[in-house]
DNA sequence: ATGTCTTTGTGAACGCGTGCACAAAGATGG
DNA sequence: CCATCTTTGTGCACGCGTTCACAAAGACAT
């Protein structure tokens, strides 16, 4: 998940809570592929089903743009798929730079996703003399030496950084120095901009490092519990039916549905006991 | 950020609360920082600065793993890269298949970044005959035929998913059945597993609507703040010009209220003056 | 040994987000 | 017009996450 803004605390941005709108556009693309199919309302239950959230959120959420369900009805689908275009500002036309036009850049620029709701790719802009003027995805990519001329002619407000980690947080400051107020950065580092200005971030690293962390966890239950029922046959699966023996701790709170694993854990390595590099004092 | 895990209200994995261990891996990188500038101890508010956080948060992140730091000097960084590493399971060695080795599915594979921590591409697979075989990033492509069986002889347990959405899900329950148990997710879709399955997303398409969202807000609020104040000279907040004629309606209504429905858009404009296509009811 | 100074570890308060449960709203049928 | 049935909108309670603030722990100097 590309998490995180930075700074701002959590600012109840015109009564709608930045959790909500996280989820505007889960919803917007569920909606949307309704609509497609014609389909002319829909009860909060389908739709959050189909965006995979709880129904009462989807609710409470939908209650902060306004009334705009009917009772006993649902929700008009048409409508909603304008109320939260026009929330999130995808009623307007966003001009986007990417920065930094290498193996990931090159592939954003070339991503269909991009276009299809407001979002106009204006400029590729890369610091390699020997790329400008080269197209890609049908756009001759500018050098970064035009940077600000870039942003100020196209009115640009968003910007994408792709470039290695070192050059993230310099790019960034002319990004924001020449108007850009909103950036979407790849690179892992983290970026450092005045008030005013927002940043998310798409941290590949740092998801599979999360997943890796729930996937040891599930290994280690699956462990504990097959040696606690007694050197389990079972040991060396890999494939096998996945959650079929689900042990469930039970873990015995009532409100978290808990949902803890079992499952096998991928390798059945021994040699993780490895010893710290260096005691603390 | 790509937000987002796929069922489990948050439980308190193994006591690590799931937002300190979405932060582990940025002190760890950090600290390796640091490591690498052969920094031999670093203070919560140093280290805290370093990752963007708050010092007290970073404390308490830390106290969940254990008492490693030395009061009145700070923490060891060699033994706290240790520490942290050993909880994300990055001592251990993760092989990971990507599927669908398009644009970006190919940016993935030339990723320097996955190597560095523990992960290693094991395989790549694609569905199209003419890609089985050619080389990316070193890797021969195999083709999903294979699918199960790559998984199982090389004990795989986390995915990546880069295909096209429509065929995401079909790929994950492959992945599933295969015995994954972690899947990081980048077609625009919700997934759907089995308990016990972690599901992450990376969803450009969101941040950059959350992006705009913000963009959109801080537009409005300039006017609202420009007209208010009289033409006030202080128009500069952060980007002077952006988007400066964007209107936004501001629907006053407090908290909840949701009283004051009607008051129709208020822009004025001509050009963008789009209607909704259907009224609700 | 004692005092001072730095920095950790954490108790406690607070706010946000979530989900339950239900009254009210409105559709639908007779 | 009334009864019934469906579904919204939200009050409420609860738990997680964040932050403040401070006592305790230990380094270091004298
Ligand atoms: N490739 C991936 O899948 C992937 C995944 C996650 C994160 N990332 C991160 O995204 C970034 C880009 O990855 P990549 O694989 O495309 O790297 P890359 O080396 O292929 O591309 C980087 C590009 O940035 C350009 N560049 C360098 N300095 C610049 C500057 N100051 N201004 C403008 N352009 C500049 C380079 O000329 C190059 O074209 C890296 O920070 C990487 O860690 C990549
Ligand atoms: N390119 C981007 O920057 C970007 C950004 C965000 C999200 N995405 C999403 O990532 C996904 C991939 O994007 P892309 O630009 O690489 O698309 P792409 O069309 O270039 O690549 C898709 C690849 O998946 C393969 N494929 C299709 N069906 C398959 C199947 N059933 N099993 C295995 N492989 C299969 C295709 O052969 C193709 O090689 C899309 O869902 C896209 O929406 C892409």
């Amino acid at each position: 998940m590309a998490t995180g803004r930075t700074h701002r605390p959590a600012t109840r941005s015109r009564g709608i809570p930045e959790a909500t709108v996280a989820r505007l556009p889960l919803y917007l693309r569920a909606l949307t592929g309704l609509s497609e199919r014609s389909v002319p309302t829909v009860s909060s239950e389908e739709l959050a089903a189909a965006a995979g959230v709880n129904s009462a959120k989807l609710r409470k959420d939908f209650s902060y743009l306004g009334s705009y369900g009917t009772r006993g009805v649902g929700y008009d689908v048409e409508y909603l798929v304008y109320q939260i275009s026009r929330e999130l500002g995808l009623t307007q036309d966003w001009p986007v730079v990417i920065v930094g036009i290498g193996n990931l850049g090159a592939a954003l620029a070339n991503y269909g996703g991009f276009a299809s709701r407001g979002f106009r790719v204006a400029a590729l802009i890369d610091a390699d003399p020997a790329m400008a003027g080269k197209p890609v995805a049908g756009i001759p990519v500018q050098h970064s030496d035009d940077l600000e001329r870039i942003i100020a002619d196209n009115g640009v407000s968003i910007g994408v950084i792709a470039t290695p980690a070192g050059a993230a947080q310099p790019v960034c400051d002319r990004l924001v120095a020449a108007g850009v107020t909103s950036i979407l950065n790849f690179a892992p580092t983290v970026l450092t901009v005045p008030d005013g200005v927002d940043v998310r971030k798409v941290d590949l690293s740092i998801e599979l490092q999360i997943l890796a962390f729930h996937e040891q966890r599930k290994a280690g239950e699956a462990i504990e519990a097959g040696e606690a029922a007694e050197a389990a046959a079972e040991a060396d699966v890999v494939a096998v039916a996945v959650a079929a023996k689900r042990r469930a701790p039970a873990d015995g709170s009532g409100s978290g549905s808990a949902g803890g694993s079992g499952s096998s854990g991928g390798n059945g390595k021994g040699s993780d006991g490895d010893v710290p590099a260096v005691m603390p004092a």
